[in-house]
RNA sequence: GGCGACGUAGCUCAGUUGGUGAGAGCGCUCGACUCAUAAUCGAGAGGUCGACAGUUCGAAUCUGUCCGUCGCUACCA
């Protein structure tokens, strides 16, 4: 049975590069996901874009004497390219920018204002008289009323750590223009978040199968107390509000849009399809599930705030799952492209093969708990674990079938119960890493699929085919056509973390026919191998950094 | 400050509701094999599960305190 599947994967910001930890954190387990589930057969659509508003990247079009639509436009080219080079692949990756995405946001904004769960308050804010806009707290720099620290935010002081209100600040001055800015008052439509707070706390408590940070912030949020949320900010850069009646200078904000996306993805891929109702399938059927990926720092947005306005909306299915990563650290330190923390997603595909650069990530999800990476450790990865296990397996099994067997694979003869077990357990093993990967556990699913590919490295050692080879041609060749057809299963298993070489294997054993082990047919060409997984030469790679 | 975590073998990490002598991968030592990308396979060494106190017949697992690391703190998304 085709069930549908809605991957939901957070919104990349386009103000900036992306880095690994944004890959391995939200997009490859995603990628992966999405794999499994085409593989099994099931309807997925796993959708994104890049999210192009916001006052970041004003500032940074300021800062560079261009339009924001310009930054945006970069970035938003540079993110298709990464997905592209590493293998993510979408039914629809799109971006805030378009028409569609601005209409489905106008109308849930709409839905949600005349149901009354948006209301209009004001409100005092810094503006910079200098740039002529009003600044986001963190745009507000001064010296810090707990510490002293002259170089505090508005939003919280670096040195003593204390949040702030940036009226707080003493000698408050924008990080715009350096000028003092000044108190004006400003009205903006907020989403009456605390209206939802049993409904949220009860959807939290139903939920099975959660991980356990994800419940606990979440639930603790709500502890906390709900608070009611400006939706809208004085800004030219955005999605227009719908009614008129707050003036001119003010957009959507970014996190609201941010996250309808989802479903304006879904409903652009309708249209690209010609199929006006295919996005009912995913966000309308009550047997259809929907899985966020996101980083941590996502979850309020995913578990909060998006369930309370599809809540406040009607008729739209809430998350299945929000199976949330935690970070990935570089040597101990939180990845960030701007501070020069780790790599980017394009260096790191610079550095290594997309597979084998999948198979390190996907090895170290940081799917319990924080997770330390390192060009080294990514290296050993790939050389120690990869390349050695499954790669040299690979390489010499269909050697050994190229060079003695005419480059072909020869018949099977009796199978020992030898032979027929090590054709269970890799049956075994693909049934338990489906369980895995169904219950988003990426990282242990992985492990198992190698675990697979072990197995194959063991029975060869046992059995010896190029011992028999010359004593028992018959029986060697039985081993190792027992071995291909261990592999042919092994693959499988694999092929949602490693696509690139898996469309290799794919080419001399035939596509995939879902998860499953199947016989490679006799007489199979098997032509020369050549490495799956090249070494990675890290004196070398640390020469060129 | 508040909140959420984390601290388990040299390294990176697993350890469901507390219970046979604490695990995996890699590294290391020894051995086997030599088909294969000096790859593979086996055996072994290595940890008072951050510290202390407590609950319990019994705790890495529950409670408290402390030390250390990290993240979040709602106007970055």
């Amino acid at each position: 049975m085709s069930k549908p599947i809605l991957v939901a994967v957070a919104w990349p910001y386009a103000s900036g590069s992306r880095h690994l930890g944004h890959l391995a954190g939200a997009y490859l387990p995603a990628d992966i996901f999405a794999r499994y589930h085409r593989l099994i057969g099931n309807d997925v659509a796993m959708v994104s874009g890049s999210d192009v508003h916001g006052t970041p990247i004003t500032v940074r079009a300021d800062a560079e004497g261009v339009s924001p639509s310009a930054i945006a436009e970069r970035f938003h080219a540079e993110f298709v390219d990464n997905w592209e080079r590493c293998g993510i692949k979408w039914e629809c990756y799109t971006s805030t920018g378009t028409e569609n995405h601005a209409r489905v946001t106008q109308e849930m904004f709409m839905t949600l204002l005349e149901k009354g769960h948006i209301d209009k308050r004001r409100s005092e804010q810094f503006y910079d008289e200098e740039v002529g806009r009003f600044l986001p707290d963190r745009y507000v720099e001064g010296t810090c009323p707990h510490c002293g620290y002259t170089d505090a935010r508005g939003d919280q002081c670096d040195n003593c750590g204390r949040t702030l209100d940036p009226t707080d600040l003493i000698d408050p001055r924008s990080k715009m223009s350096g000028s003092v800015p000044v108190v004006r008052e400003t009205e903006h439509f907020y989403l009456r978040l605390s209206d939802f707070a049993d409904q949220l706390g009860e959807w939290l408590d139903s939920r099975v199968g959660w991980r356990s940070h994800v419940l606990n912030f979440s639930k603790g949020w709500i502890t906390e107390g709900l608070h009611d949320r400006a939706i809208t900010r004085d800004l030219e850069w955005g999605v227009k509000i719908p009614v008129d009646d707050l003036g001119p200078g003010k957009r959507i904000y970014v996190w609201f849009d941010a996250v309808i996306g989802y479903l304006s993805a879904a409903k652009e891929l309708s249209e690209r399809r010609g199929e006006p109702d295919l996005w009912r399938r995913f966000w309308q059927n009550p047997d259809a599930e929907s899985y966020y990926f996101v980083g941590k720092d996502n979850v309020p947005f995913h578990a909060i705030i998006w369930p309370a306005m599809l809540m406040g909306n009607g008729g739209l299915n809430l998350p299945t799952n929000v199976p949330a990563n935690q970070y990935v650290t570089f040597k101990g330190g939180k990845a960030s492209a701007s501070r020069g923390v780790g790599l980017t997603i394009g260096e790191g595909l610079d550095m290594f093969e997309p597979d084998s650069l999948r198979y390190a990530l996907a090895a170290s999800f940081p799917e319990q708990s924080d997770s330390d990476i390192s060009i080294e450790e990514i290296a050993r990865r790939i050389n120690e674990e990869l390349a050695a296990t499954w790669g040299n397996l690979v390489n010499r099994v269909l050697s050994m079938i190229h060079k003695n067997h005419d480059g072909a694979k020869p018949a099977t003869g009796e199978r020992t119960a030898e032979d027929l077990q090590l054709l269970a357990t890799v049956e075994e093993l693909l049934a338990k890493e489906a369980k895995q990967i169904e219950s988003v556990e990426l990282k242990a699913g992985l492990r198992t699929a190698m675990d697979s590919a072990q197995a194959v490295n063991i029975y060869l050692n046992a059995t010896e085919p190029w011992r028999s080879a010359k004593t028992d041609p018959e029986r060697s060749a039985t081993v190792l056509t027992t071995a291909l057809d261990a592999i042919n299963g092994v693959r499988v298993g694999l092929s949602p973390y490693l696509p690139f070489s898996s469309a290799k294997l794919d080419a001399i054993l035939g596509e995939p026919t879902g998860w499953e082990r199947v016989d490679v047919p006799d007489g199979t060409p098997i032509p020369k191998p050549s490495p799956l997984f090249p070494k990675v030469d890290l004196e070398a790679l640390e020469a060129d950094l």
